[in-house]
RNA sequence: GGCGAUGUAGCUCAGUGGUAGAGCACACGACUCAUAAUCGUGCUGUCGCUGGUUCGAUCCCAGCCAUCGCCA
């Protein structure tokens, strides 16, 4: 039996500091999972990982506001983030955190790796540290006025009036954004990652990337033209601690966020594989060349995953570098930036609270920031959805099922086929590629638009043939046309699933199936030996090939239409604007 | 400041070296099985501005304007 197609996917790790609003689903949660979909549809064995990154300042710092633990502050998001994302069925294999017995210890083993091979250094410099809790200042916390054109609310890394680069010591009178307080400029350790020294390596190994949007692409190679060594180490209580004689026990240095968050890939992998009994089986995903990894992100995080994260693993050895690095665009909301503190954002578990998944997964799919920024407004998305996933394909699927239920309360035969007939059918047919090769490439607004291309001429079909009419003096001819039509809808729910899970197994069931079409993953809990529980979205998915045109047997019975979607009435449009208008106070 | 990107019909977005498309909106028509849902026909654009390359550019190049991202 010949060894199924195996490819990884690897999904940016949302940040547990606060809950997750639309946006961030809309650049790596859906398209990741419509893409691990598919392959599963298609025969292909997945691993999917992602999970929180429960480190970095933003979360001490809100933590500290609240008067709690850092720890406890990213469990409390760590859970929300979970919760929405099984709402939103996001199938993944392993969905974890960074703050695990397990991640710890496989990110000190790469630190170590890089040490022992030379790759780390130690490197003094001078760091802005916050009296009242000993942690480094991150440059961009520091205001003070420009000594360039003496703008007051200058950062300690740009001023924004004259656009100068800046180093929080040439500041004026420096303070801290959080609290005001004056920072402390002091000499401090760090380790640094010899990035140029992968330099060369990097730059032959983008060239070859062709396959690579050429953003992506272009992007990275000019960025690896001015390489520098990056501190991977930060002065911080809460983080990896660094595993080495004299710094193990500090509590004053942790390893620096980025570089332990990428490494949450490989951890997860691991991860996934000690929690199904095999620890060894992410090896077959990581160590064997062919198999590819495709990375999903947001534009904002391009070089961590095109030279940062390779950097690490060419430095460590081995280990895959990625093969397709899907970095999505921007959301915006009314035409304005997300930004929580202004209250301009809707986050998942209030969208979900109110509407469907599907409503959702439907209107980021088609009208997501895939190649460029694009815009959510409420009008548009009560639009969507109901002229095109009510309108469009659920109604092709509910008249085809009303019509064959009531008159024939099963799959009735068909008698000769007309060209018409053969035609749809075939046009259909022919979608497991014309909507299948899009989705390979990860091209998913191009995917779903075929597909509803393709229920528009079923539509257009049944609106020809009349079948409702046919039923009184031409019954067989009737049959035929409903055995067309529901042939139409039975694969194209094939390929919809990616896409919509939740409405296509309804609709399986609906169709007369009783087994798993489009699987949901589950929460569960994985303790570690002194370290605690942590919660771990996954789930075992059947990937027996479907992607491909099936047959519905004359006969086959069909349970009683049920409507698939909801209609949204007008005023959730101005409901939920003032919705918003009222969060925003002022 | 450096680097990268975006600017296409009223709106949201595709797309291409040979004077441009989809959906919605709008107008008209067909149908009335279906969540007043569907289907057809029609209409709309100096493809940001200015130059250059080319037989020919919206698509290549340069400059400019606007917006955005990264370096930070």
């Amino acid at each position: 039996m010949p060894e199924r197609e195996k490819i990884l996917i690897a999904v940016a790790w949302p940040y547990a500091s606060g809950p997750r609003h639309i946006g961030h689903v809309a650049g790596y949660g859906v398209p990741s999972d419509v893409f691990a979909r598919y392959q599963r549809l298609r025969g292909a064995d997945v691993l999917m990982v992602s999970g929180t990154d429960d480190h970095g300042t933003p979360i001490t710092y809100g933590a500290d506001k609240e008067g709690i633990s850092p720890r406890q502050f990213a469990d409390r998001y760590n859970r929300v983030i979970v919760e929405d994302q099984l709402k939103l069925g996001l199938a993944y294999d392993c969905f974890t955190r960074t703050y695990t017995q397990n991640h710890y210890r496989v990110t000190q083993d790469l630190f170590t790796q890089l040490h022992d091979k030379g790759y780390l250094f130690i490197k003094k410099q001078l760091g802005a540290i916050s009296p009242s809790t000993g942690r480094t200042l991150p440059d961009r916390f520091i205001e003070g006025t420009c000594p360039i054109c003496g703008y007051r609310e200058a950062r300690g890394d740009q001023c924004d009036n004259c656009g100068n680069q800046l180093d929080p010591t040439d500041l004026i009178d420096p303070h801290s954004r959080v609290n005001g307080e004056v920072p402390e400029f002091r000499e401090t350790e760090h380790f640094f990652f010899d990035l140029p020294a992968f330099g060369n390596r990097l730059q032959e190994w983008i060239a070859r990337q062709e396959h690579w949007r050429p953003n992506v692409r272009a992007f990275s190679r000019n960025f690896v033209n001015e390489l520098k060594p990056r501190a991977i180490t930060r002065d911080l209580d809460w983080g990896v601690p660094i595993p080495l004689d004299g710094w193990r026990d500090r509590d004053d240095k942790r390893i620096y966020v980025w570089f332990d968050a990428v490494i949450g890939y490989l951890s997860a992998s691991i991860e996934w594989a000690a929690n199904r009994g095999t620890p060894d089986a992410w090896k077959e995903w990581w160590q064997e060349p062919s198999v590819p990894g495709y990375y999903f992100m947001g534009k904002d995080n391009i070089t961590f995953h095109t030279v940062m994260w390779p950097s690490i693993l060419l430095g460590v050895g081995d280990l895959n570098l990625p093969y397709e690095v899907v970095a999505s665009e921007f959301l915006t909301m009314e035409g304005k930036k997300f930004s929580t503190s202004r209250a301009v954002v809707i986050y998942v578990r209030d969208f979900l609270s109110r509407y469907d998944p599907d409503a959702l997964r439907y209107f980021l799919t088609i009208a997501g920031p895939e190649t460029q920024d694009t815009d959510f407004t409420w009008a548009e998305f009560v639009r969507r959805n109901n002229d095109e996933l009510v309108g469009t394909w659920g109604n092709l699927v509910h008249r085809t099922l009303v019509n064959a239920h009531r008159n024939f309360g099963a799959v009735p035969p068909a008698g000769a086929l007309s060209d018409r007939d053969q035609q749809v059918l075939s046009a259909v047919a022919a979608g497991f590629e014309t909507v299948g090769d899009p989705l390979g490439r990860a091209r998913f607004k191009a995917a779903i638009g075929e597909a509803m291309r393709l229920a528009a001429l079923v539509n257009q079909y049944l609106g020809e043939e009349q079948p409702w009419h046919l039923v009184k003096n031409d019954p067989e001819r009737a049959g035929t046309v409903l055995n067309v039509a529901l042939q139409c809808v039975n694969n194209l729910k094939v390929m919809f699933t990616p896409f919509l899970p939740f409405s296509m197994q309804r609709l399986h069931e609906l169709l007369g199936f009783d087994d798993v079409l489009a699987p949901m993953p589950e929460v569960t809990e994985v303790e570690e030996p002194d370290w605690g529980s942590h919660l771990v979205l996954g789930g075992s998915y059947p990937s027996e090939p479907r992607w491909h045109p099936q047959d519905l047997t004359a006969g086959h019975s069909l349970r009683t239409p049920v409507a698939l979607y909801k209609k949204l009435d007008e005023s959730v449009i101005e409901e939920e604007l003032r919705r918003m208008e009222g969060a925003g106070g002022d």
